[in-house]
DNA sequence: CAAAAATATTTTATCATTGAAATATTACTT
DNA sequence: AAGTAATATTTCAATGATAAAATATTTTTG
């Protein structure tokens, strides 16, 4: 009878339940965001209110370890709703610089208290846990994926 | 100034990495398999694999997270493949027993093969890690937010 | 027992993503 | 400087998921 050694059915677990996790939190977050924001569009604005410096469509491509099509996407819907500003580069005619908008950041703030009552009682059901280490730990989870050429 | 807590911030970056390693996996993995499989319907039978056992697409649907409709779809591919075995519920016609096929679990274990350098070469870059103590960090956080009702 | 509610599956329309091709611009090479 | 390769963005068809409605069956209830 054909076997798979442990570690790889426990990989596989433990993916699985990163898929679960990640459907889970999606669906929740999806749902109690305004209606004119999905998760896509709500990550890129609140990738921004971080810091707020001009990102090119390529490097949030990346950021988000999304297709350029998808940003592409994203994007087009963002401006339409006024939420970012999209400037040429004057140095290089390829690329896009885009940045938040004033509605931007205050759509992205009324996003922030429509999904805080999720955010915080995921918060307190979780408190016994050290969320820090799992941070920690998934990080360095995905640079092994990341970086992983096979 | 409108501030947000930190744990708000730091729960919301815990999720956009549980979502970023999820896209990875998911685009890896799902190119590595072979063409006639994809992600959903490799799990199903994989899951099978663990327990040969019916279970009706409800329970495969409540299992993996996933809409009914979804289930429905994945198991109409898997049973046109010959990959699974489908037969009404003689006590109530309203559900189906799903099982694996043979060639189900030949696809399987050949899946597995074909995923497998993928598998160790993630496994050999997490080796300094403690995945056993990720994994149980990550059941408790999916309770957490599979059992949220907001 | 009949009507209403609950359960299981399928169907439908919509949406976001992917991979690949198309287009445009810049950088490299000789 | 010309031609080729590399880079950035957009477009397009295909795919797989969702939510909600439709259908069918069983259970509950009055």
């Amino acid at each position: 009878m054909l076997e798979f050694n442990n570690k790889d059915m426990n990989l596989l677990i433990l993916l699985s339940e990163i898929a679960t996790i990640e459907q889970l939190a999606r669906n929740k977050l999806d749902n109690a965001l305004p209606k004119d924001l999905n998760i896509s569009s709500f990550s890129v604005l609140n990738h921004f209110s971080g810091s707020r410096a001009e990102k090119t469509p390529l490097q949030l491509a990346r950021s988000f370890h999304v297709t350029k099509g998808a940003m592409t996407n994203t994007l087009n819907k963002l401006e339409k709703q006024g939420y970012i500003h999209v400037r040429p580069d004057w140095n290089d005619a390829r690329k896009k610089c885009v940045s938040i908008s004033q509605s931007g950041i205050d759509a992205r703030n009324n996003a922030m208290k429509s999904i805080k009552p999720i955010l915080d009682e995921i918060i307190q059901k979780t408190n016994h846990m050290t969320k820090k280490s799992l941070l920690g730990d998934l990080r360095n989870f995905r640079e092994a994926i990341e970086n992983d050429k096979v």
